[in-house]
DNA sequence: CACTATTAAGTTGTGCACAACTCAATCGCG
DNA sequence: CGCGATTGAGTTGTGCACAACTTAATAGTG
């Protein structure tokens, strides 16, 4: 088998500008297609990615939702605002812990998820995979970013030395 | 084999929630990666992919790059200034033709390559992935986005109304 | 109890993605 | 040739990602 000492220098940054450019690609091209199909229903890709969690749990602190898209609170706090300006979820602080703002769906946000059911089936049958196929690319997708997630910063500081 | 079909509505925004994300998530965890590998370059990642293309060709005019990075003259013409101004690349007036605008690496440009050489390959040993494995993956994203680049976006406007 | 450390949210500043637009140069057709 | 259509860059405005910071509330320790 091919291993990775075996492709020289020049091959690896050729190989480079492919694999960043296919997830860059790939993920450009997923925003425009959800960027299409959500117009409709007034939201962004990521406003959508909120509402999803939303809609599965139905309240949850600006925390948990950061934690679930691995987001922080400089990206969640205007995008949630802007939410919450559509009409889609309030904002109240938490009479436990002050600190706290829980984001709770509204009448209008849970309706939205009856328009959005139809979405996600579409886009699956745009990509031409099989159920089977997508659940294999989402694992793949996973154990790299959790690889990736999982890399120690010192590790990579170096490479620019190439010590 | 589990079809589309037999996937109800329910299911399938439970899945595309995993998918969505997991492609976000792997996305956002490559940057992070690149992130810290190009800090001592001085580049972000996106400026990375236009140097990468640049060091293959040498000199491109903007739209050039545009078409092999799917990026528009609204995202480049900021990016390029950046990288004008560090020292990496002169743009200037094409005599052919007035309205293009060649881009052309400067020495400082061309060098950087030489520290750039080492970052892919420290990039792909922090994936854990073999060379086979990151040629599979970067296929089938490359066939994905083809997929999603030929959608019909009238296909996709009745998406929210599930017409 | 007082005081420090930590935590949650929000703010600010930089850079990218993209839509919509402007402007100048070029093309192409009558 | 003349003139409208197209093309290539660039600008403007909106939204997201993230680092660095601020502020207020809570937790933990002596």
């Amino acid at each position: 088998m091919e291993t990775l000492d075996t492709v020289p220098d020049e091959d690896f940054l050729r190989l480079d500008h492919q694999i960043c450019f296919s997830l860059h690609a790939a993920t450009r091209a997923f925003n425009g297609v959800y960027r299409e199909a959500l117009k409709e229903l007034g939201l962004t890709y990521p406003q959508y990615l909120v509402m999803l969690v939303l809609w599965e749990h139905g309240e949850l602190p600006v925390k948990g939702i950061g934690e679930r898209l691995r987001l922080d609170s400089g990206t969640l706090s205007p995008l949630l605002k802007r939410l919450e300006a559509a009409g889609h979820v309030e904002r109240r602080r938490s009479p436990e812990d002050e600190r706290s703002v829980t984001v709770r769906l509204t009448a209008d946000g849970t309706a939205l998820r009856e328009k959005a059911l139809a979405v996600p089936r579409r886009i699956a049958a745009a990509t031409g995979l099989e159920v089977a196929e997508i659940v294999d690319l989402r694992e793949r997708l996973d154990a790299l970013a959790a690889r990736l997630d999982a890399v120690d910063p010192d590790d990579l500081g170096s490479c620019a030395t190439g010590a």
